[in-house]
DNA sequence: CGGGATCCCAAGCGATACTG
DNA sequence: CAGTATCGCTTGGGATCCCG
């Protein structure tokens, strides 16, 4: 369509085109939750409760000609990341801690899905800390979902309580001996933010194992809006 | 207005706030540019060619009150982040570089902006790699725009070759010894990509030292969409 | 003259109904 | 289950106008 050209931003650069192809509205959404796996569209509808039919259509058409997504052809109406779309994770990762600082209370109607709250989990994780600390499995109630983290060595490994819904490439622990130590948390959406935020206000009123869960905020963290230190940071002027 | 409400994605996830406070239509573009120092509303509208007035007035509004910008007082119609808003830096630098990988060749119409030009080169900067180096400046001219980066051990400095438009803090260059190692670059914006991606295509036609040149391109480099390696790749099923 | 505000139209979004 | 069709509403685009 000529709208493309018209919707364009008109600039040659890296971020323009990068927004003009993934910055519609619910688009990283939809790559968020397929960076945990293929999704049938009733998964990804149930996974994004207020996006209206028509557009989770029309986004994974966009994403197809944009060679993000692609069909898994041997599921009906299943759909997973091709290697260009694995390749936004830093992005959607980015944008996942940036938006933890700006996170708040939740709002009325404001749901946890399962896919949100494990990526969440990820990009909180810190492969270095975890490597020094013995395997444990974290058992997580938030809201209306659960989901179970293994953490072994610096790997971690998140799969939703329930079952996963897509025939997905058996999680790695399955195959290796799962850790005896498991600490199972209940916490309100609000609660679990001060937990990986590292504040301190939640932690004393929960009743687990004060040792497992210094175990978990410290496996798990995502700063707040932390004034990254790097390569940018250097001569702004 | 209640339609904020109405807008949003009914999902306490991280990702969804951060799109829903920064993931306007043109918003990011706004930062990338004040994440090269404060600019006043006529050199964000000469940046953004394409964007109509009122959508840069609603945007800065929307932005401050996302306490992502602020005024600058000292400076009418001056605008600048604030640390929050510094701290989208890595995700407008994330965009940045999966953008490089499907920039693409330049539509018709489609400009270059020197906020845009500085931006990929500090997305591309590699420090470690221009540690090794000697002091350079690369002066450079792609399409309409030229401007000149001063590289001195691991640190960069990037400004315009015209100058800049609102008083910043100087340049540090210019407290230190300018190197006399210059390498002047005449390139089109599609033969920069190549350049900074490590594609060898463009270089033999440059006609300048081709051992600068490779200096230029180990220094800045973009790799097209990297599968990144790193916490989020361990465990995705 | 730079920094915005107003207007109108077109395009995109949201809710619901409907079909293979 | 996996979408398509339709319709009213909201937002963005472009030009113009206003104000200090």
């Amino acid at each position: 369509m000529a709208t493309r050209a018209a919707r364009g931003f008109g600039q040659y650069s890296g971020v323009a085109r990068a927004v003009e192809r993934v910055g519609e509205r619910w688009a990283l959404l939809i790559v968020r939750d397929l960076l945990g796996g293929a999704r049938r569209y009733s998964d990804l509808k149930a996974s994004l409760p207020r996006i209206p039919t028509n557009i989770l259509s029309d986004r994974l058409k966009e994403l197809q000609e944009a060679g993000v997504i692609r069909r898994v052809p041997t599921v009906r109406g299943g759909y997973e990341l091709t290697e260009l779309g694995h390749g936004l994770e830093p992005v959607v990762a980015a944008l996942e801690r940036w938006g933890w600082a700006v996170l708040g209370e939740p709002g009325e109607a404001e749901t946890v899905s399962s896919d949100s709250l494990a990526f969440a989990l990820r990009a909180a994780f810190r492969p270095d800390v975890a490597a020094t600390l013995p395997p444990t499995e974290y058992v997580l109630h938030v809201a209306e979902v659960s989901l179970s983290a293994i953490v072994v060595g610096a790997t971690l490994d998140v799969a939703p309580v329930g079952q996963g819904a897509l025939p997905q490439p058996r999680r790695r622990s399955a195959l290796e001996p799962v850790p005896q130590t498991v600490l199972e948390l209940t916490v309100a959406p609000a609660a679990l933010r001060d937990l990986l935020s590292g504040t301190d206000a939640a932690r004393p009123r929960l009743d687990a194992d004060p040792e497992l869960v210094d175990r978990f905020t410290r496996t798990f963290r995502i700063e707040p809006a932390a004034p990254t230190p790097g390569a940018l940071e250097v001569g702004v002027a």
